[in-house]
DNA sequence: ATGAAAGCGCTAACAA
DNA sequence: TTGTTAGCGCTTTCAT
């Protein structure tokens, strides 16, 4: 069983030659229909399996595409590699992971890796790949998807409408009654743009939102002490709007610590809505990616260029999930415990 | 650039045959230096990089493997693709993502697509094949490696020691003075074995514990109510040990609603670690699985078996983390505010 | 409707 | 040290 049946093997013991078979195998449909019965009878009761590394040396085709996905989108990679895989295999490709190698020496190992096996296109987002990466594709006209691109650059890209998600989660907090707002963000361009969106609601809601940035590329935890500094010195606000779930359940830890509850004194709204938002206590209210939607679509549009078609980039409305972790505005003295 | 260069193209532009561009690429020690050198800079200056697909059909090997987890995998998923990717790309072997299909009719047809690849290894769960399925591959004598294979049937494995670990959670709440505690889990091989890890620690410590079995497949936030229901029944119990965090977290839920606090009046412990357990509150004491080393040992073994190595299972120690969710027992009456 | 033969890009005997 | 040649498994003209 190891060693696989061939054409040639089945073109033997049926007497044909190996382009009936192969031409029968592929339901041409010039071959007599009861040769081609035979033929591929016999190949199913043979175990018979074309070879696919073959075929692409003779077609030229691969149908192998590379997903490189980063670290920094660790905590979407599962549902949108989800996505990718369902439409891939639904399409006949394959796909090719690749989760490390952003920028480092390695990157261009591991993008050789990919050429040499001719895939026909790769997915990655603006964080798992360098622009020379990026270039490198270009050059060989391999065909790039970007994920969450965030509108930056001229690829095409599948992101998710950030700024219409920022004006959700002020909308919510608007209806509950909240009048300031703080804004916990990244200097990412994902986040600047949550922020804009959520800053355009705020005018036409008159809500006031207060910006922090926090560093992206820290440990998490530090990020948060940061926040609740931050919060402890001021006053008046009664909602924390953050760029993602991560952040979000920092800021209510802190929060917590300095003596507020979410969401009795201080309403808080994530962005993403990862696994576990709802799993956290208060469960946790935000704003909704479709994640394997977005993984289902971009592998689309990526065969779709395969394919040679023109397409555009596409961006999916996010939606807000209200679940705990926001309440009607109290009137209180913000920070008032903490001192 | 989209049409590659070949070895042709190279021998002709260096006036010398296929074959000595060929051996001079791949570092034959017979070439002349002075030529492989010369060959290797012009390859590099026009970008020449190897077709794969020829290569594999000449040589027979495809440095290819299959990764088939499954949507049961999916809180680790993550981690360990990993691990898979790093010690694969280390090595020059390339992983083939899979993450539909367990038992479906669309198994077969996925299946076949990496025996088309040619594949020379699997990496697979017993929740993301069927046994057909791994029937169909040991036929034809591709290596399969069982993730979190809990030791049941004669495939090599690699899994985390569940019994140690349920071992290490009791041991963490009997020196808190824990005496009751309830385990909860489902009906599965790797909770079963958790469990009995508990209950021979339990033995040890004299402490006593109690099942209950919560269906699997069913959404969780059912169990949970189950969970609830089941403690407001029971009086004396101090402490909760879980088959995973997801029910940990289920379980706090369910505690707090029934007014017990956590880690006040009942401590909770967790089995995995996964990503968010330290950011929910409180903080999740748990049993960390090492997952990224869990990927990273699967893919080594793998490869040590495709090269026809005879390889033995390994089984990784899992190590308590000591979080928020667990304290010293108090006197108090358990359940009862909850009536 | 079927067969013969060339070729895809590469490796590997074998010969020179 | 380099060149010739065959072959890997398949597709694809072009004949028959």
């Amino acid at each position: 069983m190891r060693n696989h049946i061939t054409i040639k093997d089945i073109a033997r013991s049926l007497d044909l030659s190996y382009s009936t078979v192969s031409l029968a195998l592929n339901d041409a449909p010039v071959v007599n229909p009861r040769t081609r019965q035979r033929v591929q009878e016999y190949a199913r009761s043979v175990n018979y399996r074309p070879n696919a590394s073959a075929r692409a040396i003779s077609t030229g085709r691969t149908y192998l595409v590379g997903a490189v996905l980063g670290r920094f989108t660790n905590s979407f990679f599962e549902e949108i590699a989800q996505g990718i895989e369902n439409v891939a295999s639904q399409r006949g490709f394959d796909v090719i992971l690749n989760t490390s190698g952003f920028g480092g020496s390695s990157e261009e190992a591991h993008l050789s890796r990919l050429v040499d096996r001719r895939i026909e296109g790769v997915i990655c987002t603006r964080y798992s790949i360098s622009q020379q990466g990026i270039d490198r594709l270009e050059k060989m006209e391999i065909p790039i998807l970007l994920l969450r691109a965030d509108a930056c650059g001229p690829q095409t890209y599948v992101a998710v409408d950030n700024r219409l998600g920022g004006r959700l989660a002020i909308e919510h907090l608007a209806a509950l009654g909240h009048r300031h707002v703080l804004y916990v963000g990244y200097d990412f361009v994902f986040s600047q743009l949550r922020e804009e969106g959520a800053r355009e609601a705020a005018r036409d809601f008159g809500v006031k939102v207060e910006p922090i940035n926090v560093p992206a590329a820290i440990d998490r935890g530090a990020a948060f002490a940061a926040v609740s500094r931050r919060a402890k010195a001021l006053r008046d606000f009664t909602a924390v709007f953050c760029a993602d779930d991560v952040l979000a359940v920092g800021a209510i830890q802190a929060l917590q610590e300095i003596g507020l509850s979410v969401p009795h004194d201080v309403s808080v709204v994530g962005f993403d809505d990862l696994r576990w938002a709802s799993l956290i206590s208060p469960p946790l209210t935000t704003v909704h990616q479709p994640q394997i939607s977005q993984g289902e679509t971009a592998m689309e549009l990526l065969i779709a260029m395969v394919e040679g078609q023109q397409v555009a980039s596409t961006v999916l409305a996010p939606r807000l999930v209200v679940r705990g972790s926001t309440a009607p505005v109290v009137k209180r003295a913000a920070g008032a415990k903490a001192g």
